[in-house]
RNA sequence: GGAGAGGUGGCAGAGUGGUCGAAUGUACCUGACUCGAAAUCAGGCGAUAGGGCAACUUAUCCGAGGGUUCGAAUCCCUCCCUCUCCGCCA
């Protein structure tokens, strides 16, 4: 959510920032409704007052024994006025959140100006792709041998929905102990174990609702209705929102979680897109990242949390790209991201494999996450978060980097402890 | 699933219809005493929003949401959560 105090006092600056990444705010309902909002709460609030001031002259004049009669005939009309200026106020404050709830975050000024993801802009490159003195097969081709089951996995839960067997199935548990374990040993995120189910307030929170209701799974208590609860569609979802509602103190910054944990995505929208493989599912795994930083400080965590993305990429020695995004490829929360691209070669081509955001207040604001500053002022904190990394589609690189002309896959170095020494998927 | 007890400020904990945003303790901040610290004493110390250049001021908030009332932390309803005992269970 973005600071109503920016859009009173500077609107035209936020509308053109928000365009810059093709939102259209509607500036002119806006202002009609604040200044709605400020006639009525004005007005609300000076009968607020004066009920509180009958009533104490009540309260006096009954514990002295006087008649009261004569003030409740003063203050007859009253209480329906005030009811009406009250729930004509919550009306409009109503409509005021539900328009400012669903506006995107402001882009950082660094980030490139752009429509779509071709205007995102190259950051740096690291390793070579690998010549192959063979036809590279894709994850599907090279897998399915090894143990990845797509055929089964419909047959359970449908399309997008994949069973691992066998060293496939262990190499994806060890890439995510891998991933997990350089991100709480080498670079200072405490692991964490999340609920994948969580109350609509917390998507609140880090922004899927209201607006992206349509991408998450929704689950019922099995025996109640009534009571809707998500499963998780990133486990930034349940890491960020461990700090909502709360003051922190300026020491506990920044606080660094981690965790492992499945993300479900109903993937609305996305019928035609990567139907083959499993690059694009219901049910992926993760290795998050999430950072609560001092808003001095958030820019910095950024650069080093992209790092310690690029770390996986490194130990595993997979080629990949930084892609600072353009304004209009970023996400609703997000003021500032780097995806990382690895190099697929079946594909000739990076895709996507990571993505690191800072949202600066705007999940701190819907959370309400503050902190003490040193002026002993209570501070929005700025949210970040970033996977490190994506273990699916991980688990397709490997395949297909490594694979050999007999159909066979090398066990990357660093992931053969996590494999009881295995060096080749047969 | 059954029975019972609770949810109040950072924490502990009083308050059962009126001047209560809320006693008291503790933590924290400031000052005094001290070479310094501890102890002691004095003062301060919640959040959010509105109005005002500001000093300041108004409103709202006692798990959440409704209701009764001139007036609700306090009474009523619904829900959520926590604890104890029993049952069941990985």
């Amino acid at each position: 959510m973005l600071d109503i105090n920016q859009l009173r006092n500077d609107l035209d600056a936020v509308v053109a920032r928000l365009a810059a990444r093709g939102f259209a705010f509607d500036a002119a309902n806006f202002t009609t409704l604040e200044a709605e909002r400020k006639t009525l709460q004005t007005a609300t609030q000076d009968l607020q007052a004066k009920r509180n001031s009958v009533s104490k002259q009540i309260g006096m004049a009954k514990s002295k024994g006087e008649d009261v009669a004569p003030i409740l005939a003063e203050v007859e009309n009253l209480k329906g006025e005030l009811a009406a200026n009250e729930s004509a106020l919550s009306a409009v404050q109503n409509k005021l959140d539900d328009l400012l709830l669903g506006v995107p975050n402001l882009p950082h000024d660094s980030v490139p100006a752009g429509n779509d993801e071709k205007d995102n802009v190259e950051v740096r490159r690291w390793g070579t792709p690998r010549t192959f003195d063979f036809t590279a097969k894709d994850h599907v081709d090279i897998g399915t041998p090894l143990g990845l089951d797509f055929e089964t996995g419909a047959k359970l839960s449908g399309a997008r929905f994949t069973l691992l067997r066998g060293h496939i199935a262990r190499l994806h548990r060890a890439l995510a102990q891998f991933m997990l374990d350089v991100q709480t040993n080498e670079h200072g995120y405490s692991e964490t174990y999340t609920p994948y189910i969580v109350n609509p307030e917390v998507l609140f929170g880090t922004g899927q609702l209201p607006k992206f209701a349509d991408d998450m799974f929704r689950v019922e208590r099995g025996g109640e209705d009534g009571h809707t609860q998500y499963l998780i569609s990133t486990s930034e979802i349940s890491l960020t929102n461990t700090v909502r509602d709360s003051i922190l103190k300026a020491e506990e910054l920044p606080i660094k979680l981690t965790a492992h944990s499945p993300c479900f995505r109903s993937e609305a929208g996305s019928y035609g897109r990567d139907v083959r493989g499993m690059i694009r599912q219901h049910q992926f795994d993760k290795v998050e990242m999430v950072q609560i930083a001092n808003p001095e400080k958030s820019y910095a965590a950024l650069e080093e949390m992209v790092g310690h993305a690029e770390a996986i990429l490194q130990k595993l020695e997979l080629p990949y790209r930084v892609v600072s995004l353009c304004t209009g490829d970023m996400g609703f929360s997000a003021a500032k991201t780097y995806d990382l691209e690895v190099w697929l070669p079946a594909q000739n081509t990076y895709r996507e494999i990571s993505s690191c955001s800072n949202c600066e207040a705007f999940q701190a604001r819907r959370m309400q996450t503050r902190f003490k500053n040193e002026a002993g002022k209570n501070e929005l904190v700025h949210t970040l978060n970033g996977s490190g990394l994506a273990v699916g589609r991980t688990l397709v690189a490997v395949l297909e980097n490594y694979q050999n002309a007999d159909g066979s896959v090398i066990v990357p170095a660093a992931l053969r402890p996590y494999m009881g020494g295995l060096e080749k998927l047969v």
